[in-house]
DNA sequence: GTCTATATGACGATAGAC
DNA sequence: GTCTATCGTCATATAGAC
């Protein structure tokens, strides 16, 4: 096999097991048993375990969820925005990121425990995402309080309200309840109630948001 | 030192550790240099690092932490419910959850662990705890709305926007923005504004919660 | 109860043959 | 590019002296 390809196919063992086990619970061995090849192939492609952490974070992957933010290639949720559709606004992050947390758990559970671990990877997964998401929706809130269309709630209280039921549901469905016994309900129906939520807390008019 | 002394103490340092490096980064000989002992004496309480996660699991610490319940001995708490005070049962429900958790975030860090790496702690805390809290609240907002107080939502969506607004935060504050760099607010602020954003979701009335 | 010393194996990493 | 064999170190766990 190319050296490129073995590459990948070990990177992928790693990204498996890391997310499983976390980084000191998974053995070189592991990896190499993973991957079908010896331990000497995995160490011929990176030279220590911790280089292998440090791909990771470089990998296609990990680069990809870092900088795919919600509202980028997704029509729906840009013209919710111009059109001030906060519902559709809400509901569109809302679908996007369940979705994307779903597929992905592998990443989720990385993530995790990078940040129970203190590795760089939570670290930059907060201050190149999460904190754009802060802006961005934050922005979209202020803006929509200066039409007098929101209430004067501090602006990161609601997208943390919002990225609470978000994160606590998809953290719920792969940590804890993974057999979905207490909720079993389809994304879209949980981001339609989020986003409902959301907003008849802080819509400025008296009707609750439908 | 007599016994029971020296194995509360290495318990005491296992739960430090275990909870800052997880169980598989965390070496025996750490404990015993934190407990200020010799290896040997951390196998003599514990016949094994195993048995010393199992011990922590029937430790005065966890069982409290699984066993109190917000509402028991929480007079303002018990007060609020039976006056069909809503604003009043969900802050003193977020107060308590989110001092709780602040207070012990080792524990809230162990929990995390364990639900990574699927030891028992994480499925016990789910089993015993989590579900009581979907059973109260839950049981509450049927009650309201059966009073005709609050709309006709599913009461376990109701419950789950609101763990998540709460435990996002923690989260939020133990594991990624430690230094509250996004938001910086007191656990009662949070609380009113957790409490005030699920009541405008959930109240039947035009007007929302002030 | 506490220690030093040590057995036994696992883990990360390397050497060298093919 | 791939393997087997192996090295040094660290980890869990034990033996036995004090």
């Amino acid at each position: 096999m190319p050296g490129d390809k073995r590459r990948e196919q070990i990177l992928q063992s790693a990204v498996d097991l890391f997310s499983k086990r976390g980084f000191s619970g998974t053995t070189t061995k592991d990896i190499a048993r993973l991957s079908g090849v010896s331990e000497a192939m995995v160490f011929r492609h990176f030279s220590s375990k911790d280089e292998l952490y440090g791909a990771i974070l470089e990998a296609k992957k990990c680069s990809e969820a870092l900088h795919q933010f919600p509202w980028e290639g997704n029509q729906a949720l840009l013209k919710a925005i111009e059109e001030r559709d906060d519902f559709g606004v809400f509901y569109n992050i809302g679908i996007q990121a369940l979705t994307k947390q779903e597929s992905d758990i592998a990443f989720m559970r990385l993530l995790f425990y990078s940040a129970l671990e203190g590795h760089e990877l939570a670290e930059r997964f907060f201050g190149e995402y999460v904190l754009e998401i802060y802006k961005f929706l934050g922005g979209y809130v202020e803006r929509r309080q200066a039409d007098g269309a929101f209430k004067r709630i501090d602006p990161r209280l609601v997208v943390r309200s919002f990225l609470g039921m978000l994160i606590h549901h998809s953290l719920n469905n792969i940590l804890w309840d993974k057999r979905r016994l207490i909720l079993d309900i389809s994304n879209e129906e949980a981001a339609k109630h989020f986003a409902e939520m959301i907003l008849s807390g802080v819509s400025a008019e008296r009707t609750a948001a439908k």
